[in-house]
DNA sequence: AAAAATTTTTAGACAAGGCTAAATTAATCA
DNA sequence: TGATTAATTTAGCCTTGTCTAAAAATTTTT
């Protein structure tokens, strides 16, 4: 059985493998766990004593195949959760993050098959994440793309964006935009390639520059 | 913030207040928290230091005000959790125990008031022990006694057991015993305080042991 | 390729929560 | 009441997960 910290350990050096796909450097998880390196190295060891990663002096370390798997669990975990919160409990999708962060770790195969099973298998969280299932697999077609690509009359949930100016967050704020925001293309118009779309039942129109920007998963 | 440790002390001593009256000891509540005593010491020093219990060396320990509240608390979602379980995931009302044990550690108050709408404020949990409302109150109403002190020809319904190991809800499962199962004392033997019920139409004969775990409201 | 800078690891400490063994206080019995 | 027994506390140690400061390894620079 692991601790809720080597939990957050093996859910943190998944995230990173996720976007990096190289070995996960010390600090970068130190940084990741707003820790400290020398801790790291303590905890990553003991890891690697277990098997959950593999882990070489001053090489960083990885996953192995029994470490995904639960870290995995705990995704999958969390995510139901966090579909539960927002579907159930009328939580805002913004503020379910934290609560989520603490269920993730109730202890019982049985319970999260359940509330799988009460939720209707759903396949991605309230941020477009997907779900894995019991297996530890999940549909990777989900593919974010820049809402440029979407077609006329196509829909998809914001799931980041490029350009990480606080310019930028206020214009989508005034527009009430964030992670897990549903967009729908109204129309296209190729002579400047901006894009009318309808946002929390309002229209707006973007330029292909904010369009190029905003990220989003197909629905 | 407590820890999970802290809030599980508070709970067993209120437990144990509830049925005591009197101070706890040191040794009864290191047996409720299946531990040493001098372990229980150095809490209890601590959770004084907190103004949580008040504690005089060699007298035993008892909540104050604060510390009656943050145990109501726990209780409070230990026994919506367990109606989630079973109203909403189809748990059975056995195997809830050990789960609701990590959920009532979940820190947010929003989360346990909308769980508790969710479930349309129930006033009691698959055991039949009343559910503490936001303040801490909750109704005294439905007094139920142990199966032992009914007399022969009288009549109750099973609203709860005291035990809750898994050998105990094997036993009753094997007869068929739940929540609102009626039983009607044929016979009781002094010789060695068993008594012999029906069930189910079926005769069983309980030793003094059960029928003091078993609660019952007269009917 | 040697020097400088950065990253990582080691060493030693601390707080929480538990344990064992020994000491102390309280309670009981003769 | 004094002696014995039982309950409780103290002292010291262990583990987990963290930290700081110093040492060592690696990488980058010149």
């Amino acid at each position: 059985m692991l601790t809720q910290s080597e939990e957050n350990y093996l859910k943190a050096i998944y995230a990173l493998s996720e976007t990096g796909g190289e070995a996960i450097s010390t600090n970068l998880l130190a940084e990741k766990m707003a820790t400290k390196p020398s801790s790291v190295t303590d905890m990553v060891k003991k890891l690697s004593d277990k098997g959950f990663i593999s882990y070489q002096k001053y090489q960083g370390c990885d996953l192995t195949v029994i470490g995904k798997k639960i870290a995995l669990e705990i995704i999958r975990k969390h995510r139901l959760w966090e579909v539960f919160l927002v579907e159930k409990l009328n939580f805002g999708w913004e503020e379910v993050h934290e609560i989520a962060e603490q269920l993730e770790h109730i202890q019982s195969p049985k319970l999260t098959d359940h509330l799988e099973e009460y939720l209707g298998f759903p396949k991605v969280d309230p941020h477009g994440d997907p779900i894995p299932d019991k297996n530890g697999l999940f549909e990777v077609l989900n593919k974010s793309i820049p809402l440029s690509e979407l077609n006329v009359a196509e829909k998809g949930i914001v799931i980041g964006v490029e350009d990480g100016s606080s310019d930028f967050f206020q214009f989508l704020k005034r527009y009430n935009i964030g992670l897990g925001t549903e967009i729908i293309v109204a129309e296209k118009f190729s002579f400047d390639q901006s894009v009318l779309v309808k946002v929390n039942h309002t229209e707006i129109s973007f330029s292909s520059l904010v369009s190029n920007k905003i990220f989003i998963q197909k629905r």
